[in-house]
DNA sequence: ACCTGAACACCGTTCAAGT
DNA sequence: ACCTGAACACCGTTCAAGT
């Protein structure tokens, strides 16, 4: 992984790409065209140049989607925490999802037993920092980092398949013959849903969900002491 | 979506291939070599026939990928749930699990504001039914259903470039340059996890992430009573 | 050192033609 | 009705050659 910049020892012609370069018309394939469409091929065109060129400033594809999530990171705002530990872990489940939400189509090429982009480190530590804050141990922190992760990816890949629904042509058979089917077949609650399916999943409840996950994980600690004192702090009987 | 079978009018000449033969082949490339390697084209050839041939038994890839969705789900049997509606519900969602978790490959092609597969369908009636059940409206059971969904794909989608990047040429200097740029910076929290990190997120933790999934969610819920009972009866001062 | 052109080994899909 | 071959419009990547 060696950063190729111009290091300019001069010998040589004098590189027309470079790294940054080949990034910015990257980020602008896919800001203009989607995740679909940016291609090596597609790429060296836009910078009026041969795919084969490419390859001197970046390893390969991969290599160039990870630049480019770093890219994002780096220019992303490192926002203040708030320092109550629950709070604090909600809110950078928050920043991981919001720094992701504008680049999802990263998901497919993270496989995330290793690290990340280097630039987005710093939101791991901060979610699982704020996890041992809210008591756990560091390993237990490391399990509720990836519970978090998983949700957050989750949703990212469904909101990327959703917009290549989107982007391709349209079969509306599809979505009728799936509702004469549930008409046909005995689920009472998918039928009392029926139309309105896509109404309630199209909302975007990712922070509520959040919060679900954020609860459901520190009720697992030792948080149960937590609760009974507000419990007793609340109980009728004193 | 009409399904192209062998309706024998006894016109033309007789069907080589049938949409059976062909998911019988698709499924057998996916076990033997990944969902990487299946393509028409594969697939045709491994059907002594082309690639053309297959469009007239199935609409196109997409609609391959469905079928044998459809076909894995209407193998997979039904499980009887337990009664009792929390555990009823956490068994519901990790059988959504299990039923995916043996074609994880399918995530990529679900853009899921439309319904799955009709064979699979019975899962998501049961987790909906199931969380009626634990005293949700029928509009906060479809978004419990939801974050249980996209905690679920989350995990499927990880493990599919997991096992991606597992088939490709190696790159263990990624890894050792994630670890050293780790060194190098101060990030307490990932510093002290360190080298364990691959060790901890190996783990397969889904059921212990449902159970604070679900936990979560019924707390967001009329829980919350269930909640106070319990710790008045558990209240020391009465 | 940096870039090009041709080539390799693939994709999904359309379309006109054959039996 | 069912299948084929050629073609269209793509991919990522390698490799020998040019400047």
């Amino acid at each position: 992984m060696e950063s190729r910049g111009h290091r300019s020892g001069r010998t040589g012609r004098p590189p027309r790409l470079s790294q940054e370069a080949i990034l910015v018309a990257a980020q602008h394939i896919l800001d203009t065209e989607g995740p679909e469409r940016l291609s090596m091929r597609r790429l060296a065109r836009e910078m009026s140049s041969t795919a084969m060129a490419l390859y001197h400033h970046v390893q390969d594809k991969d290599e160039l989607l990870l630049l480019l999530l770093d890219a994002h990171a780096r220019r992303y705002p490192r926002p203040v925490l708030p320092s109550e530990p629950r709070t604090r872990l909600l809110a950078a489940a928050q920043v991981l999802h919001d720094l992701l939400a504008d680049c999802p189509w990263i998901v497919e090429v993270l496989s995330f037993d290793d690290f990340v982009s280097e630039s987005s480190l710093w939101v791991v530590e901060s979610i699982v920092d704020a996890a041992v804050g809210c008591g756990m141990t560091l390993e237990d922190a490391v399990y509720a980092y990836r519970v978090i992760w998983h949700y957050t990816t989750g949703e990212l890949a469904i909101r990327v398949s959703r917009e290549r629904a989107r982007a391709r042509p349209e079969r509306p058979e599809y979505r009728e013959h799936a509702l004469e089917f549930l008409d046909s077949v005995d689920f009472p609650r998918l039928n009392a849903v029926g139309r309105q399916w896509a109404r309630l999943t199209s909302r975007d409840d990712h922070r509520r969900g959040l919060e679900a996950v954020v609860a459901g994980l520190l009720e697992q600690e030792a948080e149960v002491v937590d609760v009974m004192t507000d419990a007793v702090r609340a109980c009728p009987c004193c």
